[in-house]
DNA sequence: GCCGTTTTCGGCCCGACTGTTTTCAGTCG
């Protein structure tokens, strides 16, 4: 049993206790637990069957929740959970991600009229059994209704980047609403999370009602779903919500700070809010006095809410409660930028399936002022991307020495090559040609359904030979379509740094692999990263702001990435001198 | 169910908005 495994059975867990009305800071216990156990970056497995390590020792897992793991691993069995499961059918669990639905309500609904489905519910609000319900009426009827169908399309995160363009078009339209002086957008987009649920905006302005009414006017705006004096939430016509408060300059930096989130992380300051007799929440900190009042002390800028709390100004990208409290206390590592990058080292051209030619996309990345890139097109086992043989793959190394007499100067371009990783081991070109190549890209295209073991020695094995320089896109996953592939990634980090290697950080928005808890793992194993755009097409080399901000996610800086260095220090790390 | 220099019990973030209520519970973020 892997962690996701593991980890979504926790959360099962979690969402049947608080539909059975259990306390509340347990079911967060479990949430917590999974949540724990899926950004780790090795196996519970691992740990029960290593006697130097302790699952407690684990954030958020104690002795109980140890034992359980431990359960799941040894039996594959999880006996508390399969009692909750015959109590309450699975099916209910739709109801709660209705909108407004929550697990009393729908536990009310489940007891008093024993309906599990969204079917017989619509059924039940259409036959007005539902607004006869104790604490319910014709609203909530109504409201449910309209959200089944909510439900039924389930939960849809959309791309960062997609998200960054919709913030663009919002900050537009609204910046034109009178009286306001400031917008910030805040929430799981500031962060930079690889995916965005909703779109929180923050205005400062002088009455409500300006930008209320203007965003109303939006011109992708379905419907109002809740507008009070500080706070509006609408519904687009893509049903993404996007949530306004107004707020007053002593306050917006506490609300800046409270809306960016996380939870995780607004948990943790305000216990440490507590601790130093202090209030925070998005009006501002307060100082609690003998006789109970509340003083004002800071809420103007984040910097001075947390400087409240004698915490430095935390990066957005950091703030997730995973380890940034301990990187405070010794400062933050200066995270990269877009303009750290000198190079980009994973492009094609239309000698396979790319859209423009090689000279195109050399002219296109000195218009980005790279230094350097490097044209690694596909090996013959892609076939439907007419992926180069030995012979193709020479002719355009030969083209390339000819273009770097020609933009001598300008930019020096690197003879490269993504070279599949067969389904049975072993690279798609002779080890004799790879050795003629500046920069040899590894990568699983082909066979993604084999077991762990197989595809882990496959990536393992292509690491080993010598001409290889990195592995790409390393879990294969693609954002809301395919999940990763099974691959031991400890056993991937720990050969790439025995052999000098390189692990990718893939830009495009749909892949962003690693992600970043991995690319935090691979820093601290001390394993190098690639951030690169694997553009297609001009168009597609401008993607690399979007693996930068997974990589501030991950802590990284200029030094931990192979491409904000020169050609000659990369060949240094991989011992080539 | 976790956690601990207030340590084995008693906390665990906190407020806006809505609907169904006459003072509050549920939901959400």
């Amino acid at each position: 049993m892997n962690n996701a495994q593991i980890a979504a059975k926790f959360e099962l867990l979690a969402d049947l206790l608080e539909f059975q009305g259990a306390n509340s800071f347990r079911v967060r216990a479990y949430r917590n637990a999974a949540r724990t156990i899926q950004e780790l970056s090795q196996q519970i497995s691992d740990i029960v069957e290593d006697p130097g390590q302790k699952l407690t020792d684990l954030e958020g897992i104690g002795k109980d929740l140890a034992k359980k793991c431990e359960v799941l691993v040894e039996t594959g069995k999880f006996p508390q959970l399969e009692e909750l499961q015959k109590q309450i059918p699975q099916s209910v669990l739709a109801m709660l991600r209705i909108p407004g639905l929550g697990p009393k309500k729908a536990a009310v609904i489940y007891k008093e009229l024993g309906i599990a489905t969204l079917e017989d519910l619509k059924q039940a609000c259409e036959d007005e059994r539902v607004r006869a319900l104790k604490g319910f009426g014709a609203k909530t009827e109504q409201m449910i209704l309209s959200g089944i169908e909510l439900a039924a399309t389930a939960e849809q995160r959309i791309y960062w980047a997609k998200a960054d363009q919709l913030v663009s078009r919002l900050r537009e339209h609204l910046q034109s609403a009178p009286g306001v002086e400031k917008i910030d957008f805040a929430g799981s987009y500031r962060r930079g999370k690889e995916t965005v649920g909703d779109i929180d905006v923050l205005t400062m302005a002088d009455s409500p009602s300006a930008p209320m009414d203007r965003l109303a006017e939006f011109p992708e705006f379905q419907e109002v779903i809740a507008r009070g004096d500080t706070k509006m939430s609408i519904r687009l016509e893509d049903n993404m919500q996007v949530d306004l408060r107004v707020v007053p300059g002593k306050s917006y930096g506490a609300a800046l700070q409270y809306f960016t989130g996380s939870k995780e992380h607004n948990v943790k300051i305000r216990g440490i809010a507590k601790q130093l007799g202090l209030k925070i929440n998005e009006y501002g900190v307060f100082r609690i006095e003998e006789d109970g009042s509340e003083t004002y002390i800071a809420g103007e800028t984040e910097e001075d809410v947390y400087g409240a709390l004698d915490l430095p100004w935390f990066p957005p990208e950091l703030r997730e409660n995973r380890d940034e409290f301990k990187m405070a206390e010794t400062g933050f590592p200066k995270l990269i930028t877009v303009e750290d990058l000198v190079g980009d080292m994973h492009m094609h051209t239309d000698a396979t399936d790319g859209r423009n030619t090689l000279e195109e996309m050399i002219e296109a990345s000195i218009a980005k002022g790279y230094q350097y890139i490097a044209i690694t097109d596909h090996s013959k086992r892609v076939s439907m991307a007419n992926g180069l043989d030995s012979e193709r793959l020479l002719a355009q190394w030969k083209q390339i020495d000819k273009l770097n007499k020609k933009y001598d100067g300008k930019i020096q371009i690197l003879k490269g090559l993504e070279c599949d990783i067969l389904e049975q081991g072993g690279m798609d070109l002779p080890d004799k040609v790879l050795a003629k190549g500046d920069w040899i890209i590894a990568s699983v295209h082909y066979g993604q359904n084999q077991s762990k073991q197989q595809i882990t020695d496959r990536i393992v094995g292509a690491l080993q030979n010598p001409s290889v320089c990195i592995v790409a896109h390393p879990t294969g996953r693609l954002i809301n379509r395919r999940d990763p592939y099974e691959v031991d990634l400890d056993a991937v980090f720990q050969c790439a740094k025995e052999n000098h290697k390189f692990v990718e950080l893939n830009a495009n928005p749909a892949r962003l692999d690693l992600n970043d808890v991995h690319c935090h793992a691979a820093k601290e194993r001390g394993i190098p990263i690639g951030i690169n755009s694997d553009g297609h097409k001009i168009d597609g080399l401008d993607v690399m702001r979007f693996g930068i901000v997974q990589a501030r996610r991950a802590g990284l800086t200029k030094k931990d990435v192979v491409n904000t260095r020169s050609w000659k220090g990369i060949q240094k790390l991989l011992g080539r001198e």
